[in-house]
DNA sequence: TGACGCAACATTGAATACAATATACAAAAA
DNA sequence: TTTTTGTATATTGTATTCAATGTTGCGTCA
């Protein structure tokens, strides 16, 4: 039987303030003062500075002792290098996941890759963009390896909000969906070592977005 | 100038429990207690819940609300993956190293692989345990990729204790050093793809190395 | 006028106190 | 004898308090 999850206080703050910065209401560089965001989130210190900890381990904020943590502002290295290696994650969950999916998994791609084509043509970029997650996020799932899954979900989760932006304002969007196609069908044919390669140049041109993005 | 780094209680107390789970004094299964602990380490219960919160977010050891932390007992499945991942994670590693590496740090790995040589004949298991760790870790950070060496760096530590316990009973080591062989003469001509594929097998060994283990 | 020092304030680090929850054991009922 | 239930105890979750450290600004002195 399905057990009862229990959320700690210390957990519900965490994933709440992780919200706060992927959206952005928590932007680079913002303070989070202690007692301010107690107040804010209605709880005692010792709950919030648990939840801190757990963001400070993810790399999402940092600490100076004595001087609080700020929301990380990665510089243009970091972030290429976050998605390098988010590119080498997916490369490889792409690469065990042509031997391990399912073919209704891999069914599951096609449709999520034809809802793609929906949202461009309507011009949906908020819809365009979630759907993009989902099938990024699905391929690392069919790799079957659940500390992969992880390391992915991390360091996506940092990237949240910089891919984001650089999603609403890029005008190049046609040459993502051509890529989509191509590792839709290189998944449906189970070319592992091709479909790892086409996922990190696709993440390689995301960089190029980004890097735009900063360089305007 | 080189900032001065401080460090709060928390961060030595996470430490100080990564050693003592590394070394097989905390084994898995081990019920944290806090009362006992913050007595056994000479601190009070709240700068060692922090450090608690780190290594549960690490993956070291796992927290069941109201019921403590308990050090984490990987089964076979997990290690696998984690293996699985680490091998991606390092032969990535040494495809961005074929590129990157200065001649000086190939030069240290050379260094290294000799001296592992020189232990294998002297029966050093504990050197040698050591300088391949060295080799493995060094190869990550000529990739320059910080967060890769991060990534690396924590699933490794969670790694440390069981490839510490399979090294010490296998028999089989000196296919371990003429993989080291190889995998330094790749790294000298550049070649980044086959390097990526020899890492991933060499950790693939290290799969088999523990499953050996686990069965006895 | 500018630099230095001191003091008051703000903020985090650590310790303790109190509340909520789980476990173990014993007593009572079937 | 077995099962159940209540209570005592242990343990974690949360709040609060006190201590250590960093920052800011004002006043004094050269």
């Amino acid at each position: 039987m399905e057990p009862i999850h229990r959320h700690p206080l210390a957990l519900q703050v965490a994933s709440r303030i992780r919200d706060l910065i992927a959206t952005d209401q928590f932007p680079p560089g913002t303070p989070l003062k202690e007692v301010n965001l107690c107040k804010q989130l209605s709880v005692s210190r010792t709950p919030l500075r648990e939840a801190l900890k757990q963001l400070i381990a993810e790399g999402l904020v940092e600490q100076i002792p004595y001087r609080g943590v700020v929301v990380c502002n990665p510089d243009q290295a970091s972030i290429e290098q976050m998605l390098e290696l988010l590119g080498a994650l997916e490369g490889f969950a792409g690469e065990m996941a042509c031997l391990r999916a399912t073919p209704e998994e891999i069914d599951a791609i096609r449709v999520l890759t034809q809802q793609m084509h929906e949202t461009y043509e309507k011009d949906e970029r908020l819809s365009y963009y979630k759907i993009n997650q989902s099938i990024h996020r699905s391929i690392v799932e069919f790799s079957k390896n659940g500390e992969l899954i992880r390391s992915h979900e991390r360091l996506n989760s940092r990237l949240y909000r910089i891919r984001f932006l650089s999603n609403r304002r890029t005008d190049r969007w046609h040459t993502a969906i051509e890529e989509h196609d191509a590792i839709l069908r290189n998944l449906e044919q189970r070319e592992g070592l091709k479909l790892n390669k086409l996922l990190r140049e696709h993440l390689g041109h995301t960089w190029t977005k980004v890097k735009d993005l900063y360089d305007s």
